[in-house]
DNA sequence: CTAACGATTCGCT
DNA sequence: GCGAATCGTTAGT
């Protein structure tokens, strides 16, 4: 079942994240379907989190998208080369998001497989937040698009995973963002082998 | 207007 | 393990 505003309009981003990981990510786009689980996430709290684009609730047109209500795709390209794809969160005003780092295919893989100019199925397919979008054919072209929607969108599974399956770390490439960058927000599924780094 | 740089990936060693 | 590729965003002149 697909996900509706309530579930994103929620005020903590790490409990979010954490109910994130195990759900399907599914994309439309030119007639075509993908659609992989969500294997591995990082939160950013946009007034309290020096690494996040919106930190100090800084605003510009870039990062606008994330203090509208929750709910919706945040797409930025990184390193000039790559598309980033987002979940914003919280209610409006608050500058949260979601950063989906791996996914696990389920269908539409040969789909996948050509945008990612790939022959068999490897690791490298949809495990980094560069490499998913080019497999789910995320581009700027959805920047802003609401996740309930019928481009974009991300369905329930069968429950949450547990607790103990869940292992949070710290964020990947956060470096600049100081003491924040110690923060335990990264969450994945324990030994899960398309998550990004072990 | 200009310059620095990044929530990365891939190919080569 | 290392370094290049590559360009929009940002902040400062």
């Amino acid at each position: 079942m697909k996900l509706d505003k309530s579930f994103y309009q929620r005020t903590d981003v790490l409990q979010i994240s954490r109910e994130l990981l195990g759900k399907t990510l599914v994309t439309r786009t030119g007639g075509l379907l993908t659609a992989g689980t969500i294997v591995e996430v990082e939160a950013y709290c946009g007034a309290c989190d020096r690494a996040c684009h919106a930190y100090n609730n800084r605003r510009t047109a870039r990062t606008e998208i994330m203090y509208q209500p929750g709910g919706h795709s945040y797409v930025y390209l990184c390193y000039g080369i790559h598309y980033l794809f987002n979940i914003t969160s919280n209610i409006a005003g608050h500058a949260d998001a979601i950063l989906v780092r791996a996914l696990e295919p389920v269908s539409g893989v040969e789909t996948m497989l050509e945008r990612r100019k790939m022959h068999k199925i490897e690791k490298r397919l949809s495990s980094g937040p560069g490499a998913l979008s080019q497999a789910m054919g995320i581009d700027m072209t959805f920047y802003g698009s609401p996740l309930w929607g019928d481009r974009i969108w991300i369905e329930d599974g069968t429950g949450n995973i547990c607790d103990e399956d869940i292992v949070a770390a710290t964020r990947i490439g956060v470096d600049y963002a100081g003491e924040d960058a110690k923060l335990p927000w990264r969450f994945y599924i324990k030994d899960n082998p398309w998550v990004s780094r072990r």
